[in-house]
DNA sequence: ATTACAGTTTTCACTTGTTGCAGATTTGCA
DNA sequence: TGCAAATCTGCAACAAGTGAAAACTGTAAT
């Protein structure tokens, strides 16, 4: 019958084994020719699987390269959700920063995950960057729909969009630009705190 | 020889009449059938034209959606890099969004230029709302940095990006609440832009 | 163990976007 | 009129993606 969340039979630890296998060949093809460049026979090669199979674990070939991004919503979604009501909008958004930052240093699970490679990948691929910025776009929606519904009597919705607009316009330039003169990972977040900070300053004159 | 500015031979009038005939093909078919449902070979027989020549003239399916983004982003640019140094940088935010506003009204060109159709189909098919947001996402680049080059003084690069960051966060979060709920396009102006002042309140601040 | 069933993978065929190339066609101009 | 350059067309080829049927493999019940 049904399993409930511990899934452990052979089937399932299969399926988990192929889909880090197609996301390891994936990630590595396309570090070492790019993204265009790689085909997926090769990729489906790489994680010794038919082509075909490819497409019952990503829908497209983009898609690979955001394996996690599900996870990393529902990390935003539900810090913000559940927010203590006695912080101010900008602390909240400041440890909505922070958690995120602190997730993407805990995951470890695939050899593959060197977090810069990925990241320098997306902003260099322009297929990559549109999904990308799509995905940004998404979590903006959600989290300013979410910040609006945690603090309705003080922030409207345009405001609280303003407000992550704010956020994730300075961060993401923060992350570009640290990113293009070859800065390490750690110095790239130290500069998105203080982009924080000042993306913040509008919200906190608002209270 | 070359022309230097006004073109006006048989040749390049019939280019600029392909060009159209195939904008204005396109856009029906999108409109009727869907981005993904309608085919590159429908849209050229639609111009006249063979599959190939349609290459000639965009880059791919998505661009013809596109067809004036370098005009949008050349508007925006050129209002922000020569800046009336009285003005503070939120009454310039403002003029720009305004001035933007304004040319896309006066923009009569085509028999499709239904404005309001073009942003539904946008918002609608996921392709061309990854293209948009990537053209978005450079305006925004382009922006933050002219911005910071006009008032060098006053906003620090990440202080300027937080700024368009705001503005352009609320307002398509404007746009798209609007048009979710059949508003008009001229409602959705209106709250543009008071989207705007509400963005801008953060940067004012900071003066 | 055997077997029937459901979930997975593979194979195959096909559509569509996109590109390179060579051979027409058309246009601008002397 | 006639040549050279710009354009357009047809054709072949390749890669992404999809649907469907056949082959394979855990799972669980007898």
């Amino acid at each position: 019958m049904q399993y409930s969340s511990g899934m452990v039979g052979l089937r399932e630890r299969k399926k988990q084994r192929t889909r880090r296998a197609l996301i390891e060949s994936a990630l590595r093809l396309f570090d070492e020719k790019g993204f265009e460049e790689t085909t997926l026979a090769e990729i489906a090669a790489g994680a010794d699987v038919s082509t075909r199979t490819f497409f019952s674990y990503f829908a497209s070939k983009e898609d690979v390269v955001f394996y996690d991004t599900h996870e990393r919503m529902e990390l935003v979604r539900s810090l913000l959700v559940r927010a203590d009501p006695g912080m101010s909008p900008a602390d909240l958004l400041i440890r909505v920063v922070e958690s995120s930052l602190a997730w993407s240093s805990a995951q470890e699970e695939l050899t593959f995950e060197d977090a810069e490679l990925r990241l320098r990948l997306i902003l260099t691929e322009p297929t990559l960057q549109a999904r990308a910025l799509t995905v940004l776009f998404d979590t903006q929606l959600t989290a300013a729909q979410a910040l609006h519904e945690a603090y309705a009597d003080e922030l409207s919705l345009i405001e609280a969009s303003a407000a992550v607009g704010a956020l994730f316009g300075s961060v993401k330039l923060a992350v570009i630009a640290n990113l293009e003169s070859n800065r390490s990972l750690e110095q790239i977040w130290d500069t998105v705190r203080r982009a924080t900070d000042v993306a913040l300053a509008g919200l906190r004159s608002l209270g």
